[in-house]
DNA sequence: GGTATGAATATGTCTATACATATTGAACAA
DNA sequence: TTGTTCAATATGTATAGACATATTCATACC
């Protein structure tokens, strides 16, 4: 028997998608899995360790190993920068910095990116100086701000929000549709360890999709 | 010096935060870092490979370990049943099957889900039978289809997507708002090795929103 | 110059062993 | 009954050693 741990992942993964090994049931222990498949206690624990990463089993000293109850899956989307999310389409990114402005310690931008040429989404976002002073002295009409963040400004944790809005004046005027267009609006916040870093929002142009993997 | 895997990625993520790795760098080899840390190669190999796995560095035999170039970042969200994330705001679900059709292979189904007796969303949903027979003989009407298909239908893979799109007449008079409010809706996609298992589309009531933690 | 070949090397993975640690459950005491 | 103690046990983790595999680099060859 060959005896790879992505090949006892694999095939205790189909026990479980096949409910030999029923959800919420407790299944062999390491020792025992071992000696089914021919190989080490460490190549089982590796498998079960990546197993229980992607959430399909829980693990407790002591109290075994279970197939998770509520296998409930994770769905990622990749949090790339405008500019590879645009070029993704095969389009030309293009972006022109609105407004800046300085109040206290907090700078405030006005972004359009474009595909294109075609407005793509407007992004209107805050950003602490405090925490980020080099942000003050950045030309983001060279580089966009949400470009300039992802190189210069590493993130602890963060959070991000999709909602469903009505196109403001302002939406309207800059990405040339009509007031009250249903579109797609993201919230986001980044922190690092001293605060938060920063905060934006970011109307899409009317049609935007976000797409997300299982 | 202690030698936990994870101290190793502690300090490993330590340093590419701040740029003493900067992106794109080679790190040192494991064995040099083994002898650092005071540590076994296979330590340090876990927490390289920790770090990998969470996009922070990309490994490649031989060639070594580099700081990844764009640590794009991954959101995550879970794929929760609509039950439950009704209940996780603390309010009570309900649902009530509106339609109920099969045509060929296929069972449709029109379901609204409701929190505290307000509509939360309305759902359209087709069924593959050739995949899911026993989904014909089900009753949605206690157990909502969304459920059902979690507790019995495993699947390999799916995809998601987020639109924002005016409401329906449809969509209006169920979810008790105007025509062209703006929604957000999710149209998803599931599918086991046979196949494509179901397509729902899911239309939230007006200020619903989709929260990713990164 | 361009191409084939092989040695060197960094990571990938498996093994056997050992000890750490959390948790359970039984035995026992208050 | 309730609480405490303790041994048993499953997983967590570290280690040294070994071999596998991909890739690079230098070298030899055409």
């Amino acid at each position: 028997m060959s005896t790879g741990w992505q090949e006892v992942q694999a095939e205790v993964l189909r026990r479980i998608q096949n409910r030999e090994w029923p959800p919420g049931g407790l299944i062999p222990g390491e020792v025992a899995l071992a000696r089914e498949f021919g190989c080490a206690r460490a190549t089982v624990n590796r498998a079960l360790q990546a197993l229980a990463d992607d959430g399909w089993l829980e693990r407790r000293r002591r109290a075994g190993t279970r197939v998770a109850l509520s296998p409930l899956r994770r769905a990622q989307m990749s949090v790339a920068v405008l500019r590879k999310e645009v070029e993704a389409l095969g389009k030309t990114y293009g972006h022109r910095l609105l407004m800046r402005k300085v109040a206290g310690s907090l700078l405030s931008l006005q972004t359009l990116h474009q595909a294109d040429g075609a407005p793509y989404g407007i992004e209107d976002r805050e950003i602490d100086l405090t925490h980020l002073p080099a942000a003050g002295s950045a030309d983001f009409t060279i580089l966009s701000a949400n470009e300039w963040l992802v190189q210069n400004a590493p993130f602890d944790h963060g959070n991000m929000s999709y909602m469903s809005e009505g196109a403001t004046a302002f939406d309207a005027r800059h990405l040339e549709c009509e007031e009250a267009t249903p579109l797609l609006v993201l919230y986001r916040e980044t922190f690092s360890e001293a605060g938060r870093i920063t905060r934006v929002r970011l109307a899409h142009a009317p049609g935007h999709v976000v797409r997300l993997q299982i």
